[in-house]
RNA sequence: CGGGGUGUGGCGCAGCCUGGUAGCGCGCGGCGUUUGGGACGCUGAGGUCGGAGGUUCGAGUCCUCUCACCCCGACCA
């Protein structure tokens, strides 16, 4: 666009980070907003992106012993008020169907008539409509566990919206789950927040801290709630995926009971577990630089384009020959278990433009081919993580591109791990705590703080100071907490440390 | 929902204070020169100024209401 421009994408992270965020989305044509309030369109690039992603994660549930299965996108209001604090935390957020028809209004408009005699909700989540199902399915031990998970779209009437991160309408996959033990719930619970986090770390390569949130962060009507959290490059945090265990609270509340071996009628232990859309804007936060978006191979839904370059008519012929069969070749090897997936761009375009392009959407490795190339057998070949553009034959290129997606995958997530490493501090005192994430008023960019690793005594207490510096508690990690402190407000004794930051 | 800001061709903006029937850059079409690169020249298409109402002989420019978006706050995957 700007020739003077040193990046591809403007503002830059450092200029403006809010407006950086929303430039790539737009340079990759990932996605646009509607003229639905709140409510996005996810473009083609987007929606591949999300289609790998979906792939990867049906796979891994259905590994993991799950069925899929769909419900009603309606509500009965009435099954929202049954779990109190179910209904605290979504009623706020409903959208609410009244009326089945419409009629002319006499002014050449429409308006709604036949009121609804109870009014039904757009699922914020479904819980409650998977609860009601599952009661009428339970009646025996020999019923359990029941393991389903259901890919669709629910709406939550937020207030401020931003494309992926929190949009109005939003597509995710929700797992619910009934077991006759709470033991097996909580495993279940466990072995989906694993999943999650084994999905963040292999494919997305965003590095995940999984932890169990704080009464106050939990979801509403569960008994603990399980997350996995990464750190943005804004030193934010993001919570990209929670696994619930619910305890017996939906069960009492929709009778979801059973007979166990021994005779008795018991209720059902419940799990829910849900990663949406949200994840492309991890992705996002987690790799993009100022000229783009950046793609981890593996979930990149080209993860190779090629680029034929040619003069005229005479040139095209032989340079698309050459570059049909490197494609033919390229997509013959393997990667990650799967064909290596390759594009060829000959759309009449600049080829500046057309190098941009590519870029922008973050696909991982451009080829460039033309006559210079064929001469020698060769390509020249730029990787999106960066390094200089070298030209490789076509025998070592072939044979080694697999090898080169791999080495991408994992240098960002080494990247991305750095990021993390180099922004979470330990603190032990209350005026380090405020010093760290105190806004930096001459720094104009707002980056800063990072993940405070605390140990803390009682999440109460400490609201006014967190409300204050606009800090959350994200989770208290599972793994490398058994060491007991002081708590860094209060001097308590406390048993665990948390990780606290600013977050999405 | 509270505070602030914005809303003019596809995108980014100027014009509004000092009302008189719309302008710039990019992008887009055509032609030509170029071309291992987001090039250049000529030429052309495209907007009635978020919406509604009002003031006025006349409104993108003033007033009222409304909608949407962005930022901050409260809430949240």
């Amino acid at each position: 666009m700007n020739k003077a421009a040193k990046t591809a994408i403007s503002p830059t992270r450092q200029e403006d980070y809010a407006e950086w965020y929303q430039q790539v989305i737009r340079g990759a044509d990932l996605a646009e907003n509607s003229p639905v309030r709140g409510c996005m369109v996810i473009k083609p690039w987007g929606y591949r992106l999300w289609e790998n992603m979906q792939r990867a994660l049906d796979d891994m549930f259905k590994a993991t012993g799950h069925q899929n299965a769909y419900f009603p996108l309606l509500i009965p209001m009435s099954f929202l008020e049954k779990e109190a604090q179910h209904v605290e935390g979504f009623a706020k957020e409903c959208a609410v169907v009244t009326h089945h028809r419409l009629e002319p209004d006499g002014k050449g408009g429409l308006r709604p008539a036949g009121p609804l005699e109870e009014p039904l909700i757009i699922r914020p989540t479904s819980e409650t409509i998977i609860g009601a199902t599952y009661a009428k399915w339970v009646q025996s031990y020999r019923d359990l566990p029941i393991l389903i998970n259901q890919w669709a779209n629910v709406m939550r009437w937020e207030m401020r919206t931003r494309m992926f991160l929190r949009t109005a309408e939003f597509l995710w996959q929700e797992g619910h789950t009934v077991h006759a033990t709470a033991d097996e719930a909580i495993e279940e619970t466990n072995r989906m927040i694993g999943v999650y986090a084994e999905f963040a770390e292999n494919w997305m390569a965003m590095p995940v801290i999984v932890g169990s949130k704080t009464p106050l962060e939990r979801f509403p009507g569960a008994v603990e709630t399980l997350s996995i959290e990464a750190m943005m490059q804004d030193h934010k945090a993001l919570q990209a995926g929670t696994s619930h265990f619910l305890g017996q609270n939906f069960s009492k509340a929709q009778e979801i009971k059973f007979q166990s071996q021994s005779g008795d009628i018991e209720f059902a232990w419940t799990t829910s577990w849900g990663v949406s859309t949200r994840l492309i804007g991890a992705l996002i936060m987690t790799h993009s630089d100022d000229d783009g978006f950046v793609l981890p191979p593996r979930l990149a839904p080209a993860q190779v384009v090629i680029l034929p370059i040619y003069r005229d008519e005479q040139q095209r012929a032989d340079v698309i020959r050459y570059a049909e069969s490197l494609r033919a070749e390229l997509q013959a090897q393997q990667y990650a278990g799967a064909a290596v997936r390759v594009e060829m761009d000959d759309r009449d375009v600049r080829g500046g433009d057309k190098k941009w392009h590519h870029v922008k959407r973050g696909v991982p490795i451009r080829i460039e081919v033309g006559p210079k190339d064929i001469e020698k057998d060769a390509a020249f070949v730029s990787l999106r993580t960066g390094g200089k553009s070298e030209s490789m034959s076509r025998s070592q290129l072939v044979a080694s591109i697999g090898d080169m997606l791999t080495k991408m995958q994992s240098e960002l997530y080494e990247r991305a791990l750095e990021m993390r490493r180099a922004n979470t501090v330990t603190i032990t005192g209350e005026a380090e705590f405020r010093k760290f994430f105190a806004s930096t008023t001459e720094d104009s960019s707002e980056i800063h703080g990072g993940f405070a690793m605390c140990h803390f005594a009682d999440e109460d207490s400490l609201q006014p100071l967190l409300k204050e510096l606009k800090v959350t508690i994200r989770c208290i990690p599972r793994d490398n907490n058994d060491t007991p402190g002081i708590c860094f407000a209060t001097g308590r004794p406390a048993e665990k440390m948390a990780i606290f930051s600013k977050a999405y």
